[in-house]
DNA sequence: GTCTATAACTGGATAGAC
DNA sequence: GTCTATCCAGTTATAGAC
């Protein structure tokens, strides 16, 4: 039972960090939504960073397990891409207070080393992006003049910011904005 | 030559801010890149807030002059939405602290009192993209079959979201950025 | 316009009682 | 597992001298 108090206390720290920042969300902050004293978190957990440590490790490696599954898989090339754009979508839904905090903090927690892992995960979800692509250019399912580089970085931008404003619950699936997503992105948006 | 030290501990400011976050940013940090002590700094700003307030006020009046100017020309919906993609990649080339700043921070401080023209602007900058979208919609340019709110989403976040990577005289000029990025919304990636 | 000196406060963390 | 009590470092801001 001590595992899920733990648990409990992360959720709602997560919460804090996505909703008002790392450095602006102090000890007492979280201790308060808890119901506890700050003292107390200390029985818990060594440190603040420790928390937010947790929080992205425990995300990053459910995330990457899923890219991993797709790319494994004998798939054609556009449906492996389409397949990643879902599961961000659907990572976005699931956990977006995960995804939030590595948005918004990554880069300043990056410069600490026990945050070192933040940047190989980024080369490693660079990697995944940049493979599809160049599979789905190869396949002929992508158009040929596209400089990839650029198209990786629009992708990724563009799925993950979407953490701003997407709401669970708020009348748009993520599966539709997904569908909506990929229509831009494969189709455009110009009368064909 | 006031006006000018002024601007010129404002700039010092804006790099550190967009560099390191806000709240991470220390007036004795500011005061050490500039040179003098913490304490002077208060000989020019009321407070450490003052300061990242006048940078985004001032920045925000000029790019929406911009878009004001080509809301208000004749050009065809198509064109107008090409610039308005243009001048917001040119805004990020000449003013990228700015925009960092704005992108990363507007959510923090906008709950402040002094703030609250930040989501003025916010509903400004909705209406500028939903008007060009809708006219381009409505003249044949753009497909009908979009929902036009996300597609806004889409390119706001896009368009803003490169501040992150992209980097003045690292090879590839904002305009090259912006004519990549416009083919790819306008046409998509799938092969024709 | 900048410095010295310092006030006033906030925030992360600890020790030991319950 | 939580509380009481508290330490200590860091941060914004001020007052007055140079």
């Amino acid at each position: 039972m001590s595992e899920t108090r733990r648990e409990e206390l992360l959720a709602i720290a997560a919460g804090l960090f996505a909703e008002r920042g790392y450095r602006n969300t102090t000890v007492r902050d979280i201790a308060d939504a808890a119901g506890i004293l700050s003292g107390s978190l200390y029985h818990h957990f060594d440190s603040k960073e420790s928390m937010v440590d947790e929080i992205l490790r425990s995300f990053q490696e459910e995330l990457f397990g899923e890219y991993d599954a797709i790319l494994a898989s004998d798939d054609d090339a556009r449906t492996k891409l389409e397949r990643a754009v879902r599961v961000s979508f659907a990572a976005i839904h699931d956990h977006r207070s995960e995804v939030a905090i590595f948005q918004n903090e990554a880069d300043q927690l990056g410069t600490l080393d026990r945050f070192g892992y933040l940047a190989e995960r980024n080369a490693q979800s660079r990697e995944v992006w940049m493979t599809l692509l160049r599979e789905g250019v190869a396949s002929g399912a992508l158009r040929d003049d596209l400089d990839v580089e650029l198209v990786y970085r629009f992708i990724r931008d563009t799925v993950w910011v979407a953490v701003r404003w997407y709401r669970p619950g708020g009348g748009l699936p993520h599966e539709t904005v997904a569908d909506q997503y990929l229509t831009i992105l494969l189709d455009g948006i110009a009368h064909a």
